[in-house]
RNA sequence: GCCGCUUUCGUCUAGUGGCUUAGGACGCUUGGUUCUCAACCAAGAAAUCACGGGUUCGAUUCCCGUAAGCGGCACCA
């Protein structure tokens, strides 16, 4: 069997979305589950609208994502490739220059649209005479690259979707180039994906019907034809694509507010496909093991933000302390902390399994790291108590705090001691008036494990600042 | 308007003619744990399988219509 060859095309006109993501994770696991060759290509023909910098952003979140390909390239580099097939299809007469202006063109798609036809090119410059086409090009008449459509039923088989029919009478003939150096979108997929002898093209549901085009192109090339597979939509909350319209969706935003990228694969993945049986959580080799198009479903997903969000949480409580710190530093650093990584781990334990992001930390655990604590003196009440009981259990704090030995204070020691050694009624009478002074939240870990990684000495001067607050 | 695609709990989905009183997950609610918030455990609410008609002894599953939704209809990709 022929080797499995993919391609993911962007064109980098914006940055990566998640959209794009799922595109490129299909046919990345597509191509790893057969051992097969997966292709990035820069579909940047549009000069106006591509950009080096989308083009980075493409590039810096598939490898941050472990997306990698085998192959690149750059479609603004091959123009002469381009321009030797559009010559052929113009020497053969499958192709030929129109001279239409554009408002002509508008004004006939409105006229069309009004009288409800499917709006389409007439051919009016499909018959120019030699003699017009000569004098057209000598004056330099602005004109573009035509392809003759041929009117005939088109009619491929989908991978995901089965046998689907076109009928290309009804769509004109398109263009495929503003000039011999300027070939346009549906023209240079073709040339493309034949040179690089892409075996499956894998892409959008949007695309599905710039298909029959691509296949009459290919034809009249005379060039193989590749597997078709188009996935359903990822949709946004109204059930409609996903697109700006729903926010930014761009990799970038979800790596900022510190989602992990197996969590986004994770989640994409899971968008239109499923291993068939309960799991819900892949690597991305296990994916590669199990990924099929078979079971790629044919109905658009929403995107549902608080499973991506439960997803993330459980890869957070998955990593090494280690290595959730070095992740959350960063967040911390620019909050504007001073950040030592081994108390840092110590702290990320308490909140690994409270994160559902990474950017989350800070409002977390920035007590940790502030020199003054600020929260409202009531705060350290607790339900039926007054604050004269948050006081006195507070000056107990202080008393056992200072009684036990640098060596004692770890989280089991404290809490032994804590509460063998203090009068209270419940331990709420303790422990919420400790842990509110200590972190001055009304949610946090609790006040052992804060006074552990804190240590004595910032432990006792919080309490004697919460009994001065209540003073 | 034309062409195409799609349709199971709010959301992601299992389900390929009887095993289904339609299963799981997220979210939600309640309870357990508990100083709080998470995490964890348990329970619960939540889908007349878009609608109508066939085929069949029997349809969520097969066929045909209808509706709705979405996508495309560029000198963008």
């Amino acid at each position: 069997m022929k080797k499995v060859r993919t391609r993911f095309a962007p064109s980098p006109t914006g940055a990566l979305h998640m959209g794009n993501v799922r595109a490129a994770l299909f046919n990345y696991l597509f191509a790893k589950h057969t051992e097969g060759t997966f292709v990035l290509r820069i579909e940047d023909t549009d000069k106006e609208r591509s950009k080096p910098e989308w083009e980075q952003d493409i590039v810096d979140n598939l490898t941050w994502l472990g997306l990698e390909w085998d192959e690149f390239y750059r479609q603004s580099e091959r123009t002469e490739i381009y321009a030797k097939y559009l010559t052929q299809l113009l020497t053969q007469g499958k192709a030929y220059y129109c001279f239409c202006k554009e408002e002509d063109l508008e004004a006939q798609r409105q006229d069309q649209l009004s009288r409800g036809v499917a709006p389409s090119y007439k051919g009016t410059c499909r018959t120019l005479t030699p003699k017009e086409l000569e004098k057209n090009l000598q004056e330099k008449k602005p004109c573009v690259i035509r392809f003759l459509v041929p009117a005939k039923i088109v009619s491929f088989h989908d991978l995901i979707r089965g046998q689907v029919k076109f009928d290309a009478g009804l769509m004109g003939d398109i263009v495929i180039a503003k000039d011999l150096t300027t070939p346009l979108y549906n023209f240079s997929v073709v040339v493309d994906d034949f040179e690089m002898t892409i075996t499956h093209v894998i892409r959008g549901e949007d695309h599905i019907s710039n298909t029959p085009k691509q296949i009459l192109l290919q034809e009249a090339l005379g060039f193989t034809r590749p597997a078709y597979a188009h996935l359903p939509l990822v949709l946004g909350g109204d059930r409609t694509k996903l697109s700006k319209r729903h926010g930014d969706n761009s990799v970038t935003q979800f790596r900022i507010q510190g989602y992990l990228p197996e969590a986004i694969v994770n989640f994409l993945v899971l968008l239109g496909w499923n291993p068939g049986d309960n799991r819900e959580l892949f690597t991305l080799e296990e994916l590669v093991k199990e990924f099929s198009l078979e079971r790629v479903h044919k109905g658009g997903a929403v995107f549902n933000p608080k499973r991506l969000d439960w997803i993330n949480g459980s890869y957070i409580r998955k990593k090494s302390l280690k290595e959730l710190a070095e992740f959350c530093k960063p967040y911390l650093e620019s909050a504007g902390f001073d950040v030592d990584l081994p108390l840092l781990e110590k702290v990320v334990s308490l909140y690994q399994e409270r994160l559902k992001k990474l950017s989350e930390i800070v409002g977390f655990a920035d007590f940790f790291f502030k020199d003054k604590l600020s929260y409202p003196k009531d705060m350290l009440r607790w339900k039926k108590y007054t604050e004269k009981d948050a006081k006195d259990a507070l000056e107990q704090c202080e008393n056992i705090a200072a009684s036990l030995k640098a060596d004692e204070w770890t989280k089991e020691k404290l809490e032994q001691v804590f509460l063998a050694k203090a009068t209270m009624g419940d331990r709420g009478y303790l422990l919420w008036p400790l842990r509110v002074a200590l972190s001055g939240k009304e949610a946090s870990a609790g006040p052992f494990e804060i006074a552990s990684v804190l240590g004595k000495e910032k432990t006792v001067e919080r309490i004697q600042e919460a009994i001065q607050l209540l003073s």
